[in-house]
DNA sequence: TCTGACTACTCAAATTTATGAGTACCATGC
DNA sequence: GCATGGTACTCATAAATTTGAGTAGTCAGA
């Protein structure tokens, strides 16, 4: 039942459709959750008649109609409940990691193609974060912003997600590196 | 199907009882995928009906007697497949993200109370890490053990962890600071 | 000697997440 | 004028993951 609260958490900041949200979750703009279209429209049906959200009809005369969705009385309070709640630690669960694990056993040059196309995707989150952050502060400085702006659980969650995809790229890049070093090593061996 | 090439991965650096195997993917030893110990077993069996492990009874007088298991070279030829394949994106999912997102909207008394714990976490996560780099470069630098040791794959999985760890202990503690600085703004208004 | 913790596993069920396949209508470019 | 791609959803099923409850023997400390 995590889903449920990152839905909420995503429309207590911003009312929002079935398919702006699918967007946000499937993109990774909403780099704190990931989910898929289906999953997300299913939740929804289910928050609103749980009564933690409220949907009204947007009628669309060149689109079709929406549903946009905000979070009711109930929802904040379910929200406060989960935040109080304790917390799972949250594991890394990566296909890539589980490729480098076995490095010493596979060919690499597949592995480094991996990595490097892995380096590529960082490196465009890494500039949709950076640039979603300057949106989100304006003119302000990052300091200023989180010191004094109105709404930072966004921000900090981005702030996470930028870091994280830092760290991937350089990790990746770092790996390649080695792996690239070692090749040749042993090629002239 | 990817548990399965986690287990792959893990068995191809080392003879291992699902005992052992449970333990490393739950306290997140291995720390490039997670599993609960019923899932592994599982897995196990699947695995060594599908001829990409073996396992062997070792006899124990003390302890109950256990299975090792080794990749077979159809296991090995499973794993060189996958890491060719293409990856999956990975996503962070975190309820604790989830929550800071939320932040603007409950009682930040609880949040921090949770990021505190995690930072906590977080640190404790960094020493082991560390520690576990430390046992397996030996006396060696880590640029020289990087480019000439034997076993590469499990350490750069390593500092994968580690840098992932030391990313959510500093964003932790930063995301406290400025949760705690904005109430006794509030408080002082 | 009893309690709790560790080794080493197993079985069953619920929950969550992912995959695949559609519907329907509008706008844009070739 | 027709294909491609975006908006806005839905239904069904498969696969992965988590939760809960056991079994059974060993060892160390109070």
């Amino acid at each position: 039942m995590a889903l449920r609260h990152a839905v909420l958490a995503a429309l207590l900041n911003e009312e929002l459709s079935g398919y702006q949200l699918a967007k946000a979750f499937d993109t990774g703009v909403a780099n704190f959750w990931h989910a898929l279209p289906q999953q997300l429209y299913a939740e929804l049906t289910r928050l609103e008649s749980d009564g933690l959200i409220t949907g009204r009809e947007v009628v669309q005369d060149t689109r079709p109609n929406k549903r946009l969705f905000r979070v009711t009385d109930a929802g904040t309070a379910e929200m406060e409940r989960f935040t109080a709640a304790a917390t799972k630690p949250s594991f890394i669960r990566d296909d890539l990691l589980v490729k480098v694990q076995a490095a010493d056993h596979v060919d690499t040059g597949e592995l480094i193609a991996q990595l490097t196309e892995r380096a590529a995707f960082a490196r465009a989150k890494v500039e949709l974060f950076g640039s979603l952050l300057h949106t989100m502060r304006g003119d302000r400085t990052e300091e200023d912003h989180l010191r004094h702006g109105e709404r930072i659980g966004p921000y900090l969650t981005c702030l996470r997600g930028l870091a994280f995809e830092q760290e991937n790229r350089d990790w990746c890049e770092r790996s390649v590196a080695i792996l690239n070093e070692r090749r040749s090593a042993r090629a002239r061996a």
